[in-house]
RNA sequence: CGGGGCGUAGUAUACCGGUAGUACGUCUGCUUUGGGAGCAGAUAGACCGAGUUCGAUUCUCGGCGCCCCGACCA
């Protein structure tokens, strides 16, 4: 991509609305558009982003068993209102929208109901089950105050997966086993060091959920933190009885602000038992079906890694979620064979795969470096006077290592850093 | 939803009961050119409505919007 036929700019100054360093960085990036209080659109270079991320979180849920689905945004009040929630005293964060024929809709707040009555539709015996359904689509949650930028706003994508299990037992195994499904996305987009699998409340139906919190100053959840055990626990639930349980030591938990990235919790029957959804066992009587259910906010994971990782000079993306892998930036000024030069390797890189950002602008090298920065590639390729045909300078962006590599190192990606 | 603050250009601000000025940014051109350069020119603004007034961006009221703390929440 040529930066000069990107739509986007970058911009000094953030607005002045905006506090969160996630979402100033982001819109001086180009990378989202704030639309409104709590709404953002993703920008090229953010959907990008956000694609990849999403592509992660894909290929853990299909490793799980994940069948991919797509559910409407548009609901039907009949099937929350078998499960009580419809009403705005039991949720009263719903956007609640009616139709020119009379009657109302309302506008994705989660989607156990659609889905479970959707799986209701085809389960009829237990060589059904176990089924795993998951999609990502937008969640609509009317909120009083949105904050944090892109953290919290009131429409958002989640990833959620459903898991519709035969038993406890059976629905305890892929629990756990979504947890570790857990930790590879967040190892995978660059948060593993700092994000743990956190009990918290698990409201009627279990003891605990579990949250993944990432360390962050900018979280709204206080936690504590067992370095050693790689475990912690939420503010909520901290108590004596819950530390002696998980046979935790008070004081050797740290104190942290954190971000919940994502959250597993048990259904048991509730939501299947409403809404029709059973299974005949190998005896032909009925059985209730046990039901999990896993989310992961695409946009909040988008914004926490830039929140976490973001230097004094902009951001800074793992490669695996990175917009480009390089940012390929000429310093020409004019000199043709120095211009030649870059568009052939643009060109070649291409062509062998590498995703590269090209900036071929016509200004200045201390513009281009700013930009550079901000926009927050892994890597940066300057082809500028003291490159040849077979020598390039590459800096690593997270520690400003700077290496003069050759032409094929840049085309197998191999820098040697 | 409780509490607080704020609405003048993309950003930061100034002045004023007589329709707005500066800086930065942005755009154009020229000169420059390895960390946001210089010169010249240009662009762009009073949230909306009602009231008071000869006249409202300014005063009053209402609405809308935005931000922050708390509560709530992926």
């Amino acid at each position: 991509m040529k930066q000069s036929h990107l739509f986007t700019k970058t911009r000094k100054d953030a607005p002045k609305d905006e506090v969160s360093e996630n979402a100033q960085l982001l819109i001086r990036g180009g990378y989202i558009h704030k639309e409104m209080a709590g709404v953002y659109d993703l920008l090229p270079l953010g959907l990008r982003v956000f694609k990849k991320i999403e592509n992660i979180i894909r290929e853990e849920m299909n490793a799980l068993g994940g069948q991919e689905v797509s559910f409407s945004v548009l609901q039907n009040p009949e099937l929350w209102k078998a499960t009580d929630r419809w009403d705005d005293k039991k949720i009263d964060n719903w956007f609640k929208t009616e139709l020119k024929s009379g009657g109302e809709l309302g506008l994705s707040f989660t989607h156990e109901e659609p889905i479970t009555k959707a799986v209701a539709m085809q389960v009829s015996s237990y060589r059904d089950l176990p089924r795993y359904v998951y999609h990502f689509q937008s969640k609509f949650r009317n909120e009083l105050r949105t904050k944090s930028g892109i953290m919290r706003g009131r429409e958002f994508v989640m990833k959620d997966l459903y898991s519709f299990c035969r038993s406890e037992e059976e629905l305890d195994a892929f629990y756990k086993e979504v947890g570790i499904a857990y930790e590879n996305i967040f190892r995978r987009v660059g948060l593993g060091d700092i994000t743990y699998l956190t009990f918290a409340s698990g409201g009627v139906f279990s003891k605990f959920s579990h949250e993944f919190q990432t360390v962050s100053t900018a979280g709204e959840d206080t936690i504590y933190i067992d370095t050693e055990k790689r475990i912690a626990v939420n503010d909520e639930v901290m108590t004596e009885e819950v530390l002696e349980e998980l046979s935790l030591d008070r004081n050797k938990l740290v104190e942290a602000k954190s971000i919940e990235v994502g959250n597993i919790f048990k259904l048991g029957t509730k939501y299947a038992d409403a809404l029709g959804l059973k299974y005949k066992d190998k005896d032909g009587k009925d059985a209730e079906v046990h039901m999990g259910s896993y989310g992961i906010g695409v946009g909040r994971l988008l914004g926490t890694v830039v929140e976490v990782l973001c230097d004094e000079k902009g951001i800074v993306w793992p490669a695996s979620i990175a917009p480009f892998d390089v940012h390929l930036v000429e310093l020409s000024q004019g000199d043709e064979k120095i211009r030649g030069l870059a568009d052939s390797l643009y060109e070649e890189l291409q062509a062998v795969g590498v995703e590269v950002l090209y900036d071929e602008r016509d200004t200045r090298a201390g513009e281009k470096f700013a930009d550079s920065d901000l926009l927050g590639m892994p890597y940066r390729i300057v082809v500028g006077r003291q490159s040849t045909e077979d020598s390039f300078e590459i800096v690593r962006r997270v520690d400003g290592l700077k290496k003069t590599v050759s032409k094929r190192a840049l085309l197998t990606q191999n820098y040697g850093f």
